[in-house]
DNA sequence: TCATATCGTAAGTCATAACTTACGGTAAGT
DNA sequence: ACTTACCGTAAGTTATGACTTACGATATGA
């Protein structure tokens, strides 16, 4: 759950695939690697990166495991985003400041 | 300056870091280097990786070439989330009303 | 209980990415 | 013109990460 699990999680294409996929509809491990073309343990693998990461959740049906998008997960993204943001805004505004003064 | 440009550039920790360094302050080349701990060659890289992706600007001055936040490039990143968010929120509306039905 | 469906994990392979040293290139000062 | 300061790029090395096949575990249905 720390920044570098969330940036790592979503820095592979393929896991952005299936991020964006599983938002429009939680789905099964199997279904998932029907559309990517991958092998099943490969969407294992990545599903289980995505979830530590704090951005899928899990909820077994029978023996299938349906995944779904953790909209707290990615809350912390905005946050990191907004600091930069906000980081980079003040430093602006001392720059100015400090322009004016000479 | 694609999201895959941008989120490969961000996974890394070390980009991370001087991203935030660079926030609070812009910077030449061989400041970086002196804070974190590795050879200027490897910040001179890093810097072009986060620059292809948007994330930060030069500006010559003199021999030295200041680094500084592009705060329009963090723009995407917020969009692609609240993406995933919005599509998310509208599956789980369905989702709800699928289940009213029955 | 036995067979089937669905999945996670381990081990091994191959590409990628982060680092180093070496080199070349441009701007400023003498 | 020459030296110095500052930087980008190329080449090579090493660790990391995404994939595959093989195996084991659990839940469901007959």
């Amino acid at each position: 759950m720390t920044y570098d699990m969330i940036f790592t999680a979503l820095a592979d294409p393929r896991r952005r695939n299936i991020l964006q996929q599983i938002a429009t509809q939680p789905m099964s491990v199997a279904q998932l690697a029907d559309q990517h073309n991958v092998s099943r343990p490969a969407i294992s693998q990545h599903l289980k990166i995505l979830t530590d990461a704090g951005l899928l959740s899990v909820t077994p049906k029978g023996t299938k495991r349906i995944y779904q998008i953790n909209r707290d997960g990615l809350a912390p993204v905005r946050a990191y985003i907004d600091g930069f943001w906000d980081d980079a805004l003040t430093a602006f505004q001392d720059h100015i400041i400090n322009q004016a003064k000479d």
